[in-house]
DNA sequence: AGCACGCCGACT
DNA sequence: GTCGGCGTGCTC
């Protein structure tokens, strides 16, 4: 009798064997298929990841398996490996990692009938390729010179120097010589302009997109034509990272410092990480873009110890010619009074814009009317009962809403402890903004945009569309407004309160700020337009900012390497954080100090184990947070510490509330 | 994770 | 007298 090893969508660390029906001979060309099997007293979806010739389990308790789906052709090898090393490496269940890669469509039961009539790819207007500038030809001669095999490069260039341009002309090659493509982006509903770009430079490269606001069918649909390579470039979120691709010959990640690319919940992997894995494991070469590259890749690309691991292939100049980069000016706030948090020098640019009919920008990252509401009277503050955080007052429909577990309730009219009357918002949000921006010019056309009013792709379309148009004065928004977007009419962009970020307690805020700042800089003067950015500042001799106004990323990323160098932080050590909540603070806390208490964490004297502390965000949706940091000056070290510390951490007897998790190089603290 | 089985408190 | 709480154990 044949035996089938199964993996399954469950949280075990091993697979299942199963007895292959009478009359259907499986061979190795099998492995990867899916299979419908009995588990416990129902049926579960999985995939063959082997056909052993005898089996660790009782031949007599083995099931019979209930069904070979052959309505896809199995999952090639590389896929298998990719999985197994996202297993390892972030410590989860081989099978859960590997039937979590395929469309939730494709891992159930009773899948609805796929639609077979595709609907008809509306072509748009080819698109000719434009000339190249020197240094797109540089970047690009250095990748396509190289022997063939694995290499990465970090691509960095500025916001509007053409490293679109450079993965085009990447993919064309790759699709001349048979291969299929694959480029990540942070988020595809921001940047839907880059999708119809890459369908009018390839149209019969049977373009798909993976990303999870797709609908079910859409997904598998596409996922499938990866699968069956008759989708020759792939574009998609972190997600689209474990799509099969037989014939995969580059990898192209975009935006590579951003944090979208790794994934909060589940398995906790960096899409990024895992790309730079598959082209190594795959032998093909990959380019990581960016105008503010992670540090991790930069000092891959840079630092003395690991040069040599990425090339580094810059973009110094604006594309667009005669474009100039954006002068950056800091406006010390100690020295004037602000009016509704706008100084002087900010308005007066505004005014002139619109006596120009150039667009503004007014960058603030906080959205809401305000971040609190708060009695005079008595002390009260508008704070959720569910979280250790404030609710944020939303004027715009008249709600206090949390932003950490989506609590929201009715603005009070008065203080709800003491009755008075006099309660008033603290601080600035979005709409605060543009409120006072609306009353201070009141012939403008002021156009909010953030996660509020920019909730669906559609209405986020819509807003572009209508910048483009010059339907819009000022522009007031989130980081959304920062990513990836030409208005050729906005010349002004100015940064309130950005200073909090400096000294926060988490390591990374600097640079999160610096590439924050950066980008939403780019925006600033493209064409032929000059443009100013604005930052207004109480720490105007910052090194960041006096960076930030030299716009010298390599200088803010050696300065920032150092520090972390000094400190011992990544990218000089590897970190993972163990996690626990619990209804109880005491309980999460506990569960933390009895996985500290390893006896054999001795034995791994190069890993270090902190104490647990409560997170920052001590308490959401009722639960209460605990974490433990382990670090390591060894990746090597770290991972075989990992893998036998969490066996012994399973079985810790924990409350039946307690949740926990580990995450391998958290970016959050 | 599901989903069983299994043994103790308040309800038609 | 039962409904249902979640502790424990298993899934080829």
């Amino acid at each position: 009798m044949q035996i089938a090893r199964v993996a399954l969508d469950v949280p075990l660390h091993r697979f299942f064997d199963y007895l292959v029906p009478v009359g259907e001979a499986l061979s190795t060309t099998d492995i990867g298929r899916r299979v419908r099997v009995p588990f416990g007293r129902r049926s579960k979806i999985g995939v063959i990841v082997d056909l052993p010739s005898s089996s660790d389990h009782p031949l007599a308790q083995l099931k019979v398996l209930e069904e070979i789906l052959r309505d896809l052709p199995a999952l090639p090898d590389d896929w298998f490996r990719l999985t197994e090393f996202c297993a390892a490496y972030y410590q989860a269940p081989l099978g859960e990692v590997m039937l979590s890669t395929l469309p939730a469509g494709l891992r159930r039961i009773d899948p609805p009938k796929a639609r077979t009539s595709q609907r008809a790819v509306k072509s748009p207007p080819v698109q000719e390729a434009p000339e190249l500038t020197d240094e797109q030809r540089v970047a690009l001669a250095a990748i396509t010179g190289a022997a063939p095999g694995f290499n990465a490069y970090l691509l960095h260039g500025v916001t509007g120097s053409g490293k679109t341009e450079v993965y085009l002309r990447l993919i064309a090659r790759a699709l001349a010589a048979g291969q299929q493509a694959l480029l990540l982006v942070p988020e595809i509903n921001l940047t839907p302009q880059l999708e119809k770009r890459v369908a009018a430079r390839f149209p019969d490269a049977g373009l798909v997109s993976l990303h999870s606001e797709l609908t079910e069918a859409a997904r598998s649909r596409n996922w499938r034509a990866a699968l069956e390579g008759r989708a020759r470039i792939i574009l998609g979120t972190r997600l689209a990272v474990f799509t099969p691709l037989p014939e995969l010959g580059l990898i192209v990640v975009d935006e590579e410092h951003d944090p979208s690319f790794k994934q909060q919940d589940g398995m906790r992997y960096s899409a990024r990480d895992v790309a730079v894995f598959r082209a190594r494991e795959r032998g093909i070469q990959i380019v990581l873009g960016s105008a503010t590259p992670s540090l991790e890749s930069w000092a891959n690309a840079t630092d003395s110890r690991t040069r040599g691991r990425y090339t580094l292939l810059t973009l110094y100049q604006r594309a667009v010619e005669n474009a100039r980069l954006p002068t950056v000016q800091r406006i010390d706030t100690r020295l004037e009074k602000l009016q509704d948090g706008l100084s002087g020098a900010l308005l007066m640019a505004i005014e002139k814009r619109l006596a120009r009919g150039e667009q503004s920008l007014v960058f603030l990252n906080r959205r809401g009317y305000a971040p609190v509401l708060a009695c005079a009277a008595c002390g009260w503050i508008s704070r959720c009962t569910r979280c250790a955080a404030n609710l944020v007052l939303h004027l715009a429909d008249g709600r206090l809403r949390c932003h950490h577990c989506g609590f929201e309730s009715r603005v009070p009219k008065n203080c709800p402890t003491c009755g008075n009357q006099d309660i008033h918002p603290f601080g600035r949000g979005t709409q605060r903004l543009e409120e006072v921006l609306a009353a201070r010019f009141p012939q403008a056309r002021i156009l909010r945009v953030d996660r509020d009013s920019a909730k669906s792709r559609k209405q986020w379309e819509a807003m572009v569309e209508k910048i483009h148009a010059g339907e819009a004065d000022i522009l007031v928004g989130t980081q959304m407004l920062a990513k990836g977007h030409d208005f050729p009419k906005l010349t002004l962009v100015g940064a309130i309160g950005p200073d909090a970020a400096l000294f926060a307690a988490d390591w990374r805020a600097a640079e999160r700020l610096f590439a924050q700042l950066m980008q939403v800089a780019g925006r600033a003067g493209r064409a032929d337009l000059a443009g100013e950015v604005l930052i207004q500042t109480q720490f105007p001799e910052h090194p960041l900012y006096a960076a930030l106004v030299r716009h010298d990323y390599p200088a803010f990323a050696a300065a920032q390497l150092k520090e972390r160098e000094q400190a011992g932080f990544p990218p000089y050590a590897y970190q993972a954080m163990l996690r626990a909540e619990a209804p109880k603070m005491a309980e999460a806390l506990a569960f933390l100090a009895a996985a500290r208490a390893w006896p054999q964490a001795e034995t791994h004297q190069d890993v270090m184990l902190y104490d647990p502390v409560p997170m920052r965000l001590a308490r959401r949706a009722n639960f209460e947070r605990g974490q433990l940091l382990v670090e390591s000056p060894s990746r090597r070290a770290l991972q075989s510490f990992l893998t036998e510390w969490l066996r012994f951490v399973d079985a810790i007897k924990a409350p039946s509330r307690l949740r926990w998790h580990l995450e391998v190089d958290p970016l959050e603290f």
